[in-house]
DNA sequence: TCTGGGGTCCTAGGACCC
DNA sequence: TCTGGGGTCCTAGGACCC
């Protein structure tokens, strides 16, 4: 059997650890940039406040129930998984970390009592974390999110465990399961399922093979067999090697200075490089991308992307600056507004297997020894105190709004909560 | 005024191989 | 007039996830 473990409302969660005065009352995080609400704890949510709506448009009801709002705090939130994960380490033997809130994890054999091993999740996971968690258990993934979510439904808050151990209860959860919340089935998708009528979880394993395959491809045939009680996904226990990773974040307004956007770009390059040698990596290509502000209808809009491919995979923030310069060049355009740019490096690759170009002339100097050190320094004095002239000084012009942000209370000791 | 960031997987279609 | 069969690799775009 497999359990899914999830924290309830994560974010919002986190924020009340550190704070007994926000127990038992309404708590919403922000998107970066202050933009929209993106998650709320069960106290907000009934006070019927939007997910992904902007968020001066809650603005109001937040303040007419003196809600308490905050900025993203991904530094909180990243350590708080961690120490979530290692607490449900100590209880499987496998255990696979789907996402910063979520857990696979297999049930141990031994274990025949099945709420009550959830139980002992649930209770564990609070004392050592302070953070409320619900659990889904059935025979495959698909199931055991579907079991997570009726353990949310659950309206006593001390319980939030569902098992879905025999048929019976599998049949009767799926007729009443709305399609559109399948692991999987997306909007697009769950609209085209609809036009057909199929609006239930136990309607789409009805429909046939050969009709999931055609018109949703192989997941969707993964999908039915799983809800089906056939388990098609293995638990990933060893997460394979990354494939990509990148930075992109808006400006905290509108840019239209090529030099103003080419120092925030400088900026994520160096964020991102920093990702890359702490995960030992190199990277083989680098993709820059620029984008409009989509929800300005009054200005023109432009999205470009261009990718080039290094002579050498490297990790070295002035090589890959660089290059990145060069490509924003190559695709940006005067006379738009700029609301985001963003890098992403593909192509990883781990450092023993580089194969070196044949054919570059100069593959450059290797700077080895400068990024150990500028680490070093960063990780000392916090983040951005060394950093390339690339960067620039002119943070301020396009840095994110973060108007709201909470301590970082586990990573940061000038922060660290003080107990009198 | 104000609308997220970081990923993965799949398919179709083109270029190219023998 | 008539124009194969079996493949690989790459890219762009779409869909999904949290």
């Amino acid at each position: 059997m497999i359990a899914l473990v999830d924290v309830n409302s994560f974010y919002a969660s986190c924020e009340q650890v550190f704070r007994p005065d926000l127990w038992g009352r309404p708590v919403v995080v922000l998107s970066n940039n202050d933009g929209c609400v993106i998650a709320a704890n069960r106290e907000a949510k009934s006070l019927g406040i939007p997910m992904w709506k902007p968020a001066y448009q809650s603005m109001p009801l937040l303040d007419r129930h003196g809600v308490a709002v905050f900025s993203s705090n991904y530094p909180l939130y990243g350590d708080m998984s961690r120490r979530v994960m290692e607490t449900l380490a100590t209880m499987t033997p496998d255990l696979e970390v789907y996402s910063i809130d979520e857990a696979f994890l297999r049930v141990p054999t031994s274990e025949t009592d099945l709420q009550a091993y959830a139980q002992r999740l649930r209770a564990r996971v609070h004392q050592w974390t302070g953070l409320p968690v619900g659990v889904g258990i059935a025979p495959s993934k698909a199931l055991a999110k579907v079991a997570s979510r009726m353990a949310k439904r659950e309206r006593d808050r001390s319980r939030n465990v569902f098992v879905i151990a025999d048929e019976e209860t599998r049949t009767r959860v799926l007729s009443d399961f709305p399609v559109e919340d399948l692991w999987g089935i997306g909007r697009r998708i769950a609209t085209r399922l609809q036009a057909r009528g199929v609006n239930t979880a136990a309607q789409f394993t009805a429909l046939s093979d050969a009709w999931v395959r055609q018109e949703l491809t192989v997941n969707g045939l993964r999908l039915k067999r799983e809800l089906t009680g056939h388990p098609q996904l293995s638990l990933e226990v060893d997460p394979p090697p990354k494939k990509m990773m990148g930075t992109a974040k808006s400006f905290g307004r509108d840019l239209t200075e090529e030099c103003l956007i080419r120092e925030a770009l400088a900026y994520y390059v160096a964020e991102c490089a920093v990702k890359l040698r702490r995960q030992k990596f190199l990277a083989g290509n680098l993709t820059v991308y620029l984008e409009t502000n989509p929800f300005r209808e009054d200005a023109p809009q432009y999205v470009n992307q261009t990718e080039c491919r290094l002579s050498v995979p490297t990790d070295d923030t002035l090589a890959l600056t660089r290059q990145a310069e060069a490509a924003l060049s190559r695709i940006f355009r005067p006379g738009y507004a700029y609301k985001k740019v963003g890098v992403w490096f593909s192509g990883l690759v781990r450092p023993q297997a580089v194969q070196q170009d044949l054919f570059a002339a100069d593959p450059g100097p290797r700077h080895d020894r400068i990024m150990a050190v500028m680490d070093r320094v960063n990780l000392r004095y916090g983040k951005g105190s060394l950093q390339t002239g690339a960067a620039g000084f002119r943070r301020e012009e396009w840095k994110l709004r973060q108007e709201r942000l909470s301590p970082r209370y586990t990573t940061c000791l000038e922060e660290v909560l003080t107990v009198r």
